[in-house]
DNA sequence: AGCACGCCGACT
DNA sequence: GTCGGCGTGCTC
């Protein structure tokens, strides 16, 4: 019997070995193997098993490998996950034992922990091979036993397995499969704490003098709420441990050692209050939904519902209907940061201990745990980010996507597949009904819905009467003219901004500023010689962070101090150029002394659970005024809050990238949204130097179908997504010129295939060009998008690709395919 | 992805 | 003269 076996390379095809007897009955598809592999082994999955009589059509066993063992008693992927896999697999061009890891949790296939044990009082044979008596050797007397991989660190990579089963059935050793590790009950942590506060300037200048390092890292602690862990601070914030220690010993601050911050997830209760009725509306959705959900095949829907017009509810009454009524299961897919406490409480409030969380915080073994409480059925409803889309669940009733639109649901690394339209796959697959919400649909899912192939939900209007927020737009052109505005730099705070926010200090009500751009300024330029700093492994200008006083770099992990005078020519006179949330906090922070000011980004949300910590600080109305980027344009929802300032709308707006429009558009809406959402109503000001871009107006008039036919028309003429399916391939290198001339190469190939399979017009080949951000990490970049109006010629000529011209090279250049590009950057 | 095998410069 | 650089090629 021979079993096929995916392997977790960039390898797509599978490979045969030979299933020992003993193994036969637990040697099933999706059933973890180790297997020799090379000079090493490997843990895959088995992708299928030979029947008998196709194995006597094969012949030559000779060349063959037997599986060294089966791991699972139970595949631990079951058919559902495995052809879903497969699916995923040949669509985004990935291999299958890719795509199984990053399906299943890490444990399963992360390292072997073999523990290799001596059999004490074993009289060793005379007969024993060399190798079997090297290992012997190696183990010695060791009770404890030894792992596998020590064997191989201290002796060599060599394939050990034979020898190791060897000596196993001789009863000389045994062999010993851990089990993974499950979450241990406690976790500790060491986080530095402030302990004193310091609320004037002068009290900072006398507790710190001259220690500038220790105020950088006093004052980053300051902003992520309080504390932070020490491993994240001297790791990712680049601060050194004796600054750390420098903050303790002049009594500002204290190191704790702490059990890990219990899961804010596991306590996130029921909101106050009983779970609300149904409008009209919702009522007619909901029943659209409970129908579809009671035939076999129910289909996807689009349900596109203004932002406030309570979608959550419509999913909780279908999860409903799914998990108590029918007795299935469900998944409900959030972009990571709108998975916040709040959200995931209104679920508990149903269902309780029913549900399983999946996010990024939780440890290896924890994910673990609830991804075998949602196999054995003890969980129905998971609600997790992007992954979730594999969990194991039994007999799915439903796949919920919320802010479908989002591209965080799109994997930036290999394999590149987007959870949304996996989720759709899945759904059809099992059976069960596939759930798109947004606000601010994609353009893909928008025109699926037109044209019949998703059906069409509405929900045109906010719960509770409430209404949509008044949106003034604040043309920055004018504002710049405006004479003796001198309070704030022109563009960032407006007149009628600063008035507005003004007016909400004094009633007591909350304001969100948006700013869709980290750090306080995006460059530094001299103002002699002009040069601007460049990161050294990236060709991108680094951003000036001025709390840590570093310029970083915004795609890869460089960071240096900032300087204070150019580096080139010695100059004192640098200009601080573009601006980012930390500009918007000091000017804001300034014109309004008084207020309270939290900022929230990736540099004052990067500890474990501070984006939690700040919005309860919201919440708890102690900050009259919160800013940030993208991360607080989604779900919030706090009634106070009635003003909602965008302080530039044209970030990004100009990207050379196909959706940049879209991004904007619904970066906007968005956080338009946030306003308003309780009976004191709200208003929106949005500042913009382009008043008439499309994005810009719609967004500010609500104006989805309107933006949505306008876009739609510019992808149509441009044969871009969703008019035209796209796969963008990167071709990356450490030396320029190779990966020019790589592209070069690859895309000659590419059109002598199209000529030779008679393409012609139905695959357009653009390029090569240099990626708009041509270097990245050291690497070269260029790029070649492949454009066809038919989804199955992309998918032929990708794998050919991948197959026939990528497969056969190694070394310095990487070949990158990504499948419908969220981003081409 | 690893990890081999295989041909040309700076070291004991 | 050997150690070691990383350029092709294969892994059931």
């Amino acid at each position: 019997v021979r079993a096929e076996v995916a392997l977790p390379l960039p390898l797509r095809q599978t490979f045969t070995y030979l299933v020992p007897e003993e193994m036969r009955a637990a040697a099933l598809p999706g059933a973890r193997v180790l297997v020799p592999f090379g000079r090493r082994d490997h843990i895959g999955w088995i992708a299928s098993v030979a029947a008998a009589e196709v194995e006597a059509e094969q012949g030559d066993a000779g060349s063959l490998r037997a599986l060294h063992a089966v791991l699972d008693a139970e595949p631990t992927a079951p058919a559902e996950l495995l052809s879903l896999s497969r699916w995923v697999a040949d669509y985004y061009l990935a291999s299958l034992g890719q795509v199984l890891r990053t399906a299943l949790p890490s444990v399963l296939h992360d390292t072997t922990s073999d523990r290799l044990r001596p059999v004490p009082g074993a009289e060793p044979p005379p007969n024993l091979s060399e190798v079997e008596a090297e290992i012997l050797r190696w183990l010695g007397d060791a009770e404890a036993g030894r792992s596998v991989t020590q064997l191989r660190r201290t002796r060599g990579q060599r394939s050990w397995w034979p020898a190791i089963r060897r000596l196993e059935e001789r009863g000389l050793l045994r062999v010993e499969t851990e089990p993974p590790r499950t979450a241990p009950s406690v976790r500790t942590e060491r986080v530095l704490r402030i302990t004193r506060e310091l609320p004037t300037l002068t009290s900072r200048e006398e507790a710190f003098g001259r220690a500038k390092r220790q105020r950088e890292l006093y004052e980053t602690v300051e902003e992520a709420g309080g504390s932070l862990e020490t491993s994240h601070i001297a790791g990712q914030l680049g601060f050194s441990y004796p600054v750390i220690k420098g903050l303790v010993d002049r009594g500002l601050a204290s190191i704790d050692t702490v059990e890990v911050a219990r899961d804010p997830y596991a306590a996130a209760d029921a909101p106050e209050g009983s779970t609300p009725v149904p409008t009209p509306a919702q009522r007619q959705v909901i029943d659209r939904l409970v129908a579809a959900v009671r035939t076999p095949s129910p289909g996807t829907f689009l349900l596109r519902g203004i932002t406030g017009s309570g979608k959550t509810l419509v999913y909780l009454e279908v999860l409903k209907e799914v998990v108590e009524r029918q007795g299935r299961t469900a998944i409900v897919l959030v972009p990571e940061i709108s998975l916040t406490p709040q959200t995931v409480g209104r679920f508990r409030a149903v269902f309780g201990d029913r549900i399983a969380v999946l996010h990024s915080a939780l440890s290896p073994g924890e994910r673990y745990d609830e991804w075998r409480a949602l196999r054995a059925g003890r969980k129905r409803i998971v609600v997790g980010a992007r992954s979730a889309i594999f969990a194991p669940l039994p007999d799915l009733g439903a796949v919920v996507v919320d802010e479908e639109h989002e591209g965080s649901y799109k994997q930036g690394e290999t394999p590149r597949y987007h959870a949304r339209e996996v989720a759709v796959v899945r759904a059809e697959e099992a059976g069960a009904l596939c759930l798109l919400g947004s606000a601010t649909p994609s353009l893909e899912s928008w025109t699926n819905a037109r044209s019949g192939k998703y059906a069409l939900l509405e929900l045109p209007d906010r719960v509770a009467g409430g209404r949509l927020p008044e949106v003034r737009v604040v043309d920055l052109r004018a504002e710049r003219g405006a004479a003796g505005d001198r309070k704030a730099p022109p563009g960032l705070l407006s007149r009628p901004l600063r008035e507005a926010i003004e007016a909400r200090l004094e009633r007591g009500e909350q304001s969100i500023l948006l700013l869709n751009r980290r750090g306080y300024s995006t460059f530094i330029q001299c103002r002699d010689c002009g040069e601007v700093r460049q990161c050294p492994d990236c060709n991108v200008s680094l951003t000036f962070h001025r709390r840590r006083s570093r310029l970083l770099c915004h795609h890869c992990a460089h960071q240096e101090p900032a300087p204070d005078r150019c580096p080139g020519c010695g100059s004192a006179d640098l200009g601080f150029r573009g601006r980012g949330t930390e500009q918007v906090e000091r000017v804001v922070g300034e014109t309004f002394p008084a207020a309270r000011l939290a900022r929230m980004d990736v540099d004052t949300t990067s500890g474990k659970w501070s984006h939690h910590r700040i919005l309860d600080r919201v919440e708890r109305r102690e900050v009259d005024i919160l800013l940030g980027t993208q991360m607080i344009a989604k779900g919030l929802d706090f009634p106070n809050v009635t003003l909602v300032g965008v302080i530039d709308a044209d970030v990004g707006i100009n990207l050379p990238d196909f959706r940049a429009s879209e991004r904007t558009f619904q970066l906007v809406t968005q956080v338009a949204g946030r306003a308003g959402r309780g009976p004191l109503g709200g208003e929106v000001l949005v500042q913009t130097s382009l008043p008439g871009n499309p994005a810009v107006r719609c967004a500010t008039t609500h104006d989805f179908p309107g933006f949505a036919a306008e876009e739609l028309e510019h992808r149509r003429e441009m044969g871009y997504p969703p008019f035209g399916r796209m796969l963008n391939l990167v071709v990356s290198g450490t030396e320029e010129r190779a990966v020019q001339e790589g592209a070069d190469e690859a895309a000659t190939w590419l059109a002598g295939l199209r000529t030779a399979a008679g393409l012609g017009d139905e695959l357009d080949i653009m390029g090569p060009a240099p990626c708009p951000i041509d270097r990245i990490r050291r690497r070269w970049r260029w790029h070649i998008l492949l454009r066809s109006p038919r989804a199955a010629v992309i998918g032929r000529v990708g794998a050919y690709f991948t197959d026939r011209f990528a497969a056969g090279r190694s070394g310095d250049l990487r070949y990158v395919l990504d499948r419908d590009p969220v981003s081409v950057l």
